[in-house]
DNA sequence: TTGTATGCGTTATCAA
DNA sequence: TTGATAACGCATACAA
């Protein structure tokens, strides 16, 4: 616990001044190779460690980028962190992360900290889009901040997210494929948009398709027991062949559809061929491996820090850019035996 | 992106100097209440945002405090992390986080920016011992740091960690308590520490309670697929009736385990009971729930976050302190069907 | 190529 | 209770 050396005393030490101190840090060829190396000298003798704070206040900008998650537990987001980190460390920023676990008070309280700490910007993760708007106001447009995961109006912000209508076609497309006629589909709370449109694009494929979407089950949440009772719901239908395909709006939920229909003597995916959504590890030592449709975390993370640095680069010319990846199949046991 | 509103502007929109203005700020009863709404008015007006960076440059303290962990997919750290968020908040510091990803290059790179930054202290989270000592050189002694996870020399640095010993323990005696007589352990790389402590705490039970070690396998790593080869291993011994229960040094090697004794027409619990270590989420879905040791994973963070602030609290006179949380024992259908 | 001086936005000390 | 002013550690014109 040593006092800290400062660009002061790594100056006198070598026998300069401070703007030369200054100037092998920031601009090394600035300066004469003779005394470059005597200033080395003396910052490695002092231990020198530059002060960030001093340096973002005197230069007025910052090497420090924000990103704030709902929810570390979801390996979405993981893999976001990791898409967001590995850029941000190819442009020679730090990148750190706040967990708001999805709740309002901690994503405000989060943005005023990478505001006040005047980080260069920040990545914004959100589930609900009442959150961005609430958000919108506090964070007053002055720090340049992307939404991951939800896409917003490119008026207000730039956004990158998945495709989630596109994945659920993908999904239903699959089924169709393999010559499933009558479809199911378990939603969740369509209060989320990224449900609603996972809903629509089983819908566009049924159409392109001409098959039969029999029925939607809407469970209240997106959990496994959420799923248990959905299966129970559509047990009648499955045994009676009255349905060959389900389409569940997340992985969770097709795991426990999964065990309802086993327990009620369905054979999957004999009977039943099931997909689920999100690539979800925890449903990865699932008794009949779950097809699913994966989001591109990693390079929706990527993206997204691409273009919070070129919105930091842009300064008052920036416009925002909206990007939408597309997510993949992932295929398993529940649809091919 | 309107140029920020400094504390002079705001002085000068209330008619007052910036000291007052800083008083409102820190010391608001050392201010008239008429100013203080007066001042209050300006603040939202101009909707200022006190700079951090300066306010750490001139106080000499900061409020940011970190967490480095080296595995976002691992349940566990995750609940690391939610015990020091929520300690860190009781105490008004901000809790950032970095992804280390478990590599050296990492850790240093992010404790350097920590301590860049001049954070208050940082939380380090660590899978391997050589990677602490590698690190106490970059940190010399200046950035006040906790180790998680891992337990280190108190001549060191503070530590806080789950006993391993004394978990494999309680499995063992969960083992020994159903009249299971004749045990093998599954362990890990004994080069990690953490699993040489379980193999230890195994060894006390079985000689506590005067059952049989059978044997002892060793797989190369602690994933699944060690585990269902150490399944196989043990697949003879199991039919013939020669071990009777199984530890585990990791619930994913359980995992495998059990998948390969049912494939050879193994019961479970009825012919051998099993347990793993963890409660790693990834296992939830298996075909048999896994009885398990749960590490106190946000007691860790609570409670190294609590020894964190109190070594910023105590200065030079601090002297370093080891704390070990016990794990607790989570029953499940591997051992009690 | 290097040194000098000024300012960045705050806090804290000391007077008033 | 408030105001003036000197740090805090650094970057950056500008001068030499």
């Amino acid at each position: 616990m040593q006092a800290r050396a400062s660009i002061t005393d790594v100056a006198r030490l070598a026998g300069v001044s401070t703007g030369t101190v200054s100037n092998v840090l920031n601009h090394a060829d600035r300066v004469r190779p003779a005394t470059l190396a005597k200033v080395t000298r003396a910052i490695e003798a002092l231990d020198y460690q530059p002060n960030a704070n001093a340096r973002t206040l005197a230069a007025g900008s910052s090497r420090l980028t924000g990103l704030i998650l709902p929810d570390l537990g979801n390996s979405f987001f993981v893999d976001v962190a990791r898409g967001a980190e590995a850029a941000a460390e190819e442009a020679g920023h730090v990148l750190m992360i706040a967990h708001s676990d999805g709740r309002l008070e901690r994503e405000q309280r989060y943005l005023k900290a990478f505001d006040e700490e005047r980080a260069s910007g920040v990545l914004l993760g959100l589930n609900d889009d009442d959150h961005f708007t609430a958000l919108l106001g506090s964070l007053g447009r002055r720090l340049p901040t992307v939404s991951v995961n939800l896409s917003v109006p490119s008026a207000l912000s730039c956004s990158v997210s998945a495709d989630n209508e596109h994945g659920a076609y993908l999904a239903t497309c699959h089924l169709a494929g393999l010559g499933r006629q009558r479809l199911a589909f378990v939603g969740g709370p369509l209060g989320l948009r990224p449900i609603r449109h996972r809903a629509a694009g089983f819908d566009r494929a049924v159409k392109e398709h001409a098959i039969e979407h029999v029925r939607t089950v809407d469970p209240a949440g997106v959990s496994r027991a959420d799923g248990w009772s959905a299966g129970q719901e559509l047990a009648d239908d499955a045994r009676a062949g009255r349905i060959d395909g389900i389409v569940a709006s997340t992985d969770l939920l097709a795991v426990g559809v999964v065990q309802a229909l086993q327990m009620a003597g369905v054979a999957i995916p004999g009977d039943i061929a099931i997909v689920g959504y999100d690539n979800n590890q925890a449903t990865w030592n699932s008794p009949v491996a779950i097809t699913t449709v994966q989001q591109p975390g990693e390079a929706i993370g990527r993206v997204a820090m691409r273009l919070l640095l070129k919105e930091i680069a842009d300064g008052s010319t920036h416009a925002h850019e909206t990007a939408i990846l597309e997510p993949t199949l992932v295929v398993r046991a529940s649809t091919v035996g």
